[in-house]
DNA sequence: AACCGATAGACAATCGTTTGCAGGAGGCAA
DNA sequence: TTGCCTCCTGCAAACGATTGTCTATCGGTT
């Protein structure tokens, strides 16, 4: 047994299998793809000795002959603010569910992280080949190479924020109006003094601050440089932005967090300047992630749901390997409110 | 300027800048690689030339002459049990640091989501020859075609338990001794109705179990069968099973969690049960995942250190790459006590 | 017996690289 | 001028599949 192991994963090609059957390895090929071409009886004793001997086609050799490689790259262009992956558990997320998607249409996924991105990075991943199509998760600061490579590459779909001069497909929340529901439910809950917390350099929180910034003019407020606080996605980074908030700022009274993970190192900050949430200052995040709903308090936030836009997202990828160019779409954003903006 | 672009992404290949630099291809060859053989002058035009035109080389027709891929594979091998990848933060956190670690040696990612099992599908995966080498993520109820690659297949590398008669190379938690902390520190604050909510079918669970089993026993706690709760990894199975435990051993005063998640499912039930945690019954979890520390109250649990783990297995997949038959590693699982069991 | 049509299956080119081997150009010494 | 040596560079054969084109075989018809 442990010997025919042995013997069974040493290197196996097609013609051996056809050598075996007496036939030629076209007739090998054509069976196995199930051609009408072969007999049912040969193919049948085809298959038959070829699992037999623990055949596996190459997938390479398959590729580089199809101009096929049944498989979608998933790239996640991190800017030099976020190096690792797995500061936030939005990417986590969302790799999660795009595995959970392509897997299921018999696809492969080959994960890419480009950081930071140089030059050409998105041309070249195309060129090379290695994938029938891509999904992109995030703009970071790449707007233009999307654009460059978006005008000539069809199977393509980007997760991110919509932006006018756009030559891409885009799937993504409107985050303008996230932002604005964000703060128009704290300034509903008598909040005038709102900060946001994030940094803008990737479009999608630029929008939700814009979202913010237009609420706040609304209602009157007035906003001060001093409330736009640039924060890193890290916890540590998010911590010490949120501290350096509140020293500035000792008379905010609500918080508007461009993540969960941010708001959840703003509801750390505020306990050790020993205020209350949300009494003394409310806290609203972004993205409802896990744990925003079992943080103490459970964390209001603008829920985007990620299963739904990976659903989407590769399904207009998958129609756009068939030639279809498919729009985007603009997804709802929803206010789940919790217990860090209104007590039970 | 969109011109140039469309002109840049006709495929391209390496007869064709031979042709451009009057040269022949294998001359293109090795000047690419920076073969020696190749006269400095004449590479740095080759270069020049190469990408002045966008040329990018084709790793599939690499690979199938190489014979190597510069790909790692990582494989999560579900059982019935959990159907999605995304049902658990383990196991995103995983791939997570794994995309983290192999990209940062340069190589590629390629995700398996293998669900459910079917006999050869180890085999075939390393038959297909599209990845240098792999990573299993999790054994799942799989030890036996584990068992049966690792013994001819190198480059294998997987997390999970330590099994008896284990023909491939393992890097995991001591599972027993976490489980044994985590009961025994449940035994220090003076429980004696502890219970244990979690599958044993993946063998790290059953080995988390086996410690428990253990620390009750050496305590002289008895352990009836209706304290052993099977319950599945998703919040909404948890918390089912949380509440088939309340209502059948009302007088239950521990519960140890075998994730995070499952955790988190019984504080729920707990509090609609009107129950306090620590007071009335205190919680530990396993993991360490980033809602523990944020939960209500702060989640007790028994640490593994992903991040490290994911570095160690990279480790020695490369070094098995080189030829190197290592050992595999256990870590020491580390116990974080938070609120859940010892009140503030 | 000769011919024809249909059909199963073989041949060979192709996908885009890498690399062992052979050969050509140029330099230097005799 | 010849011969030899040293560098470069080109030729062609892999790597392992797929597929258009062509051939052989077989049965049936006249």
């Amino acid at each position: 047994m442990a010997n025919e192991s042995v013997s069974e994963l040493k290197r196996l090609k097609m013609s051996d299998i056809a050598r075996l059957c007496g036939v030629s390895t076209s007739t090998v090929s054509r069976a196995l793809a199930g051609s009408p071409l072969i007999q049912e009886a040969t193919r049948e004793m085809i298959i038959q000795i070829a699992d037999a001997n623990g055949y596996v086609i190459n997938p390479l050799a398959r590729g580089l002959r199809l101009q096929r490689t049944n498989t979608i790259g998933v790239v996640f262009p991190l800017g030099a603010i976020t190096a690792q992956l797995i500061s936030d558990p939005f990417f986590q997320q969302m790799l999660g569910h795009m595995v959970d998607e392509i897997s299921l249409r018999g696809y492969q996924i080959l994960v890419s992280k480009v950081t930071p991105p140089k030059p050409g990075w998105l041309r070249e991943l195309i060129k090379a080949h290695r994938t029938d199509g891509m999904v992109v998760i995030g703009q970071s600061d790449q707007h233009a190479a999307l654009n460059d490579a978006g005008q000539v590459y069809l199977p393509l779909v980007v997760w991110g924020a919509h932006l006018p001069d756009q030559q891409y497909c885009v799937v993504g929340l409107d985050n303008i109006a996230g932002g604005r529901m964000a703060t128009e439910h704290l300034i509903s809950i008598g909040r005038r003094r709102i900060a946001f917390l994030g940094d803008p350099s990737p479009p999608e929180i630029a929008q939700r601050r814009q979202g913010y910034l237009a609420a706040c003019q609304a209602a009157g407020l007035d906003v001060t440089d001093r409330l736009i606080v640039p924060a890193g996605f890290s916890p540590q980074q998010a911590e010490a932005a949120a501290e350096r908030l509140l020293t500035e700022n000792p008379d905010v009274d609500a918080i508007f967090a461009a993540s969960d993970v941010i708001a959840l190192s703003a509801l750390h900050a505020l306990r050790r300047a020993g205020k209350r949430v949300p009494q003394d200052v409310a806290v609203i995040g972004f993205d409802d992630s896990a744990v925003a709903a079992h943080s103490n308090p459970p964390l209001t936030t603008v829920r985007q749901d990620l299963a739904h836009a990976a659903h989407l997202m590769v399904d207009q990828l998958f129609r756009r390997l068939e030639g279809e160019a498919t729009a985007g779409e603009t997804l709802a954003p929803e206010l789940i409110i919790r217990q860090s903006t209104v007590a039970p």
